[in-house]
DNA sequence: AATAAATATTGTAAATACACAACATTTAAT
DNA sequence: ATTAAATGTTGTGTATTTACAATATTTATT
């Protein structure tokens, strides 16, 4: 089907967390290099994936992952 | 991973619009028979799937896609 | 600056997603 | 009841996701 990239937050919320990669592998429950790939988005994760994540962040999976390239967190707070 | 089987209201939102397996396949891009196994839920699709069907439909990932067998959307709009 | 911890890179292998074809069955329309 | 359209089933092939290992590089800590 020629898959298109998703772009995501997982740094970010990784870090505000601050968690290793290791430990959200672990929460997660991937190999802590996959965590990497998706981190550098050098793959999109299987959507089973995409929300184990989303529930460890607590967080829809539409704020997370994005077919547009994303803008910080902080910005989707700003009034305008 | 073990990857766990996701449902989905992929049949009730296309027969909402009357589309047949075909046309939404058309609009999502993707060969009829896939739009087949995604309805029986016989493998989940792929992050960027979710996603293009999520924009056919104009919902959320997660209004369309759970880790939970799914009840019908109707429910969702009652008060208790 | 030396060390340790975290992350990146490269490579191999397995499982799953998807395309596509051919045929069977079900459903709808006349 | 026929026919046509839609859906289901089975099978094969390719691409992508994930695991895992080994090593390199970067970042943090002392």
């Amino acid at each position: 089907m020629e898959s298109r990239k998703i772009y995501n937050r997982i740094a970010i919320l990784r870090k505000e967390k601050s968690l290793t990669r290791n430990e959200l592998a672990d929460k997660v429950g991937v190999n802590f290099q996959t965590i990497g790939y998706l981190e550098r988005e050098e793959y999109n994760p299987s959507l089973d994936l995409a929300f184990r994540i989303s529930e460890v962040f607590e967080l829809p999976v539409d704020l997370i992952f994005s077919t547009e390239p994303l803008t910080p967190l902080s910005q989707l707070l700003t009034k305008k």
